[in-house]
DNA sequence: GTCTATAATTCGATAGAC
DNA sequence: GTCTATCGAATTATAGAC
């Protein structure tokens, strides 16, 4: 492919990704990626043969983007304590800067279930895990040295996302069907990284009296 | 209405019930709907003039559904630590009995956002809101008599949600991914609402140092 | 490689007979 | 109230000219 097929290309690809995310798969008209990408709709099938094709290749940037964004950038040099903590922070902050990027995949979870499995783990197979093994590694330490109660490291991180996680993604819900004020808000949104660390630190660390 | 035309209609909203809860909005087919329930297409579009008019009965319908039973059958003449033990297994009892209700409504909140919010905002002016207020004064007090530490009522309900729902609803992708026994699969299932109140105590009894 | 025009299909909705 | 037949809109996909 010469030097203006692969530019005609990305242009169609960029612009379906936006166009993806924002609407997801059953509402992504083909026509609406032409225009993004300013292109005809002709060579979207020219470049991807269909929608189907243009789909997957949308999801699997963004399937592989999201899990290494949820798990790198871990500084490992910190005591235990505040990898939780840096762990917590980071993931909060990655999610809002991806909101968009959740909640599209959430969607697509339900809608297309065996492609977006097929994909995950397509994509942890490739993965470079180590980041997620380290910090399960430091957990049974730190259960060792009897810094935090006995924890299946595992379970831990299960609940670490959840709290992270669930939040980000029913907070528009939440607070639409709510009515709280604005400025409430906008306090518990940004306190809630600080509310989460200290929820799971007050469940694992060890006592005195223990 | 006489009593046959009743009957079909009824057929007809829990065909569409079972279809639209498998498929989705997006995915389902008027056809289908006809199909299930034994009877012509052109009868659905007599009894509910369009698909977006059965789509928002079932969609009701279940919303209300879901409401009622997070927040329902929560025993409150057990003491405070029993009342949390309590309100998470029943919790988890009733997502694992209702995974299709809640998957669902996870696909929908993204696809129709809109129409959803206008659900959930109707649903909850008319609940019985009484049980979630109860036992938010029940953690205060626990508070105020230094059985648990200090916390915000809101932000521990939303813990245990987050813990509660986000497990069961990503867990079909997780275990799919993950490579698992089916044993030790079961064995962290069942174990859930054990760990989850596990985890929730922890965090937030007071200690005798303390 | 890119465009115009159109085929092909799917699906919600309706008209009209019984 | 129920069915058959069909319309019309929307949308993916392709054929063929340039």
């Amino acid at each position: 492919m010469d030097g203006k097929g692969r530019e005609t290309k990305e242009k169609i690809l960029s612009a379906a990704f936006s166009v993806f995310l924002k609407n997801g798969k059953a509402g992504t008209r083909m026509q609406e990626i032409a225009d993004e990408a300013g292109v005809n709709k002709a060579l979207l099938h020219y470049y991807f043969r269909s929608k189907d094709k243009i789909y997957l290749a949308v999801l699997k940037d963004v399937v592989q983007k999201i899990i290494m964004k949820i798990v790198e950038n871990i500084d490992l040099s910190l005591d235990f304590q505040q990898i939780i903590n840096n762990l917590i922070h980071t993931q909060i902050n990655k999610i809002k800067e991806n909101k968009q990027v959740f909640q599209f995949i959430m969607g697509e979870v339900w809608m297309n279930p065996d492609e977006v499995k097929a994909v995950f783990k397509e994509t942890i197979k490739i993965l470079d895990r180590s980041a997620l093994l380290v910090i399960m590694e430091r957990i049974n330490e730190a259960v060792l040295r009897k810094e935090i109660r006995k924890i299946d490291p595992f379970q831990l991180i299960i609940n670490i996302f959840s709290l992270d996680i669930f939040f980000a993604i029913i907070s528009p819900i939440l607070f639409d069907i709510t009515d709280f004020s604005e400025k409430k808000r906008m306090v518990i949104e940004n306190n809630r990284a600080d509310e989460v660390f200290n929820f799971v630190w007050e469940s694992i660390r060890l006592r005195n009296e223990e």
